[in-house]
DNA sequence: TTGAAAGCGCTAACAA
DNA sequence: TTGTTAGCGCTTTCAA
């Protein structure tokens, strides 16, 4: 049996397909006695809006589309959970696309946006040149970068910049005596790995000491790897550059070798509402916030297409530290 | 300016809109010449099929629902991964929606689908009683439960059970000479929560043991609580229930008070494709195989709706185990 | 091998 | 305050 119409609705109620609509949208001043018939009726066929049709109609879907490099990582997470909430007050749903930082699966869904009805696009890119980005851009389409932006790239973004929190670190950390400070970096390329490197590199130079780094991967055993040859060279101290690295590492090397503990001091990422941080330090990241923004910023988009381009750059800010898993 | 339509290809083609269709969905022979004039207006107007039109037309939109209870856990990932990939070989698309193990959200969300028009439904539900849960399901729309099943209901589900699991690792653990071993139990009312509770109640029962239990919620300091609890009560060996729990208790505790390692063994969860285990034993779970099915399941209700209701039940497996952290 | 045209269910402009 | 109706863009039946 198929389910009933807005025209069987009209039907039992003796009324228009015009006025239901108006009565179920509020979108019209209808009579007391009207909605109230429209209403019986609309229970009594249990009627439901064809969403197909109606978003044909109005040309929209409610929906937005958010393209994760990993669903996986708490990071993300918490920035998808902003998201969906700042969203849902405006009656748009979040669709999530993992891309697991692979910029295949990530054109595959640039593709797929195509076929598919999206009225918005966030987008946490894997591709690090702006051209090769743009060219598989849909156009028309309401979009904001999160996390990541692209040199040379003029679009709507927030991001989180840390190269003033990682500086800062370095310099604290050989305040307190450390000299070989290591360091280990996240997946070439991305803006925000680029940026945090470039931070620790400055830093060791203005403190003279030579620096010690290690690049990962995004491999679960590539940061645990990278932490053991630090530790073979010498270092006292290791900066990890991202939160992933930093529990990977940490969870492996503290259930491994407990008396590394004494041995290293570590400076790590999390986000701002993280279960728990081994690290000593912690640099850490307003995931929360920036998922805020980018869903407020993309529904401005979606009602006034033509408003300027705006880039949010939020601040990372630094956890005095205690040493040890805390449960926040 | 509007994006073209199919009238506009099939006007600039010379043809009718039926053929443009045919040409596009493969769907009935068109002579090459007329293949040809279609596709170089396509290509000349750039022009996408509208979804929404479609989905209109055909009364299906592609999406598949799937509400989790924890989109952040390294369990239910590997479920949507396996879905993912499952679902998108025919073309269907997944849709995530994150409850945090709210009934409060699971049914906000049940009442989303009513208005959004999914052609599936994926559940793991955090509803324990079969009435109230049925009384929220949208008739009419396929479903599939995954990972946890309510008693009393008959409907299409995929499950994993870890009572034999569960029952030999306890009994593994007594005829190591442990005598004092406690459980963490997950969530009260949860399926698997219940099942594994009383594998473990049973075999302490049989080895005429008393048992320690202690229950957690689902905050993550609820775990590590728990743990330490169970030490001070002098159990030597802990079976905890899950994988988050597993997680959160050890890295807690692994971290805070290394030489706990020495003192308790630990026989935890794991699904088939977690990057590490800190526990010295794991119970496994298949949860990809389940996204496999699960995805296949539903896929073979869409397209034949009236098909016998289902249950399949997996079994999680256990691992012979090494001490300490192991990436995989 | 191709075309004409109905109609999916809804919204909203226009009319009353 | 309410109704009539065009038409969103597509698929598909029926006819040629």
């Amino acid at each position: 049996m198929k389910s009933a119409s807005i025209n069987d609705v009209a039907r039992l109620a003796g009324v228009s397909t015009a006025t239901v609509s108006h009565v179920i949208n509020k979108t019209r001043i209808v009579s007391k006695e009207t909605t109230e018939k429209v209403e019986a009726a609309i229970r009594q066929l249990n009627y439901r809006p064809n969403t197909m049709a109606r978003n044909l109609r109005t040309g929209r879907t409610g929906e937005i589309l958010f393209i994760v490099p990993d669903i996986g990582s708490v990071f993300f997470t918490s920035i998808i959970e902003a998201l969906e909430n700042t969203l849902s007050e405006q009656d748009y749903q979040l669709v999530l696309a993992n891309t697991h930082e692979s910029w295949e699966r990530e054109k595959e869904y640039l593709r797929l946006l195509n076929r598919s009805n999206f009225d918005g696009l966030i987008l946490a890119t894997t591709q690090t040149e702006a051209d090769v980005l743009t060219a598989c851009l849909p156009a028309d389409m309401p979009t904001v970068l999160v996390d990541r932006k692209l040199a040379g790239l003029n679009m709507n973004c927030v991001w989180v910049t840390s190269y003033r929190a990682v500086y800062d670190s370095v310099l604290d950390l050989a305040k307190q005596g450390h000299q070989k400070i290591g360091y280990i970096a996240g997946v070439a390329g991305v803006s925000t790995s680029q940026e945090r490197l470039q931070a620790y590199q400055d830093a060791m130079a203005k403190l003279q000491l030579e620096p010690y780094i290690e690049r990962g991967n995004s491999l679960p055993s590539s940061s645990p790897a990278c932490f053991s040859r630090l530790i073979k060279r010498g270092c006292t101290a290791i900066v990890i550059s991202n939160e992933t690295m930093t529990d990977d590492a940490l969870i492996y090397m503290y259930s491994q070798q407990p008396e590394i503990r004494r041995q290293v001091t570590v400076c790590g990422y999390r986000h701002d509402n993280a279960r728990y941080s081994l690290a000593d330090y912690a640099i850490i990241q307003p995931s929360g916030r920036m998922g805020v923004i980018a869903g407020e910023r993309i529904l401005e988009l979606i009602s006034s297409p033509e408003t300027e381009t705006k880039e949010v750059r939020l601040k990372a800010r630094r956890d005095k530290g205690r040493a040890g898993a805390r449960h926040y």
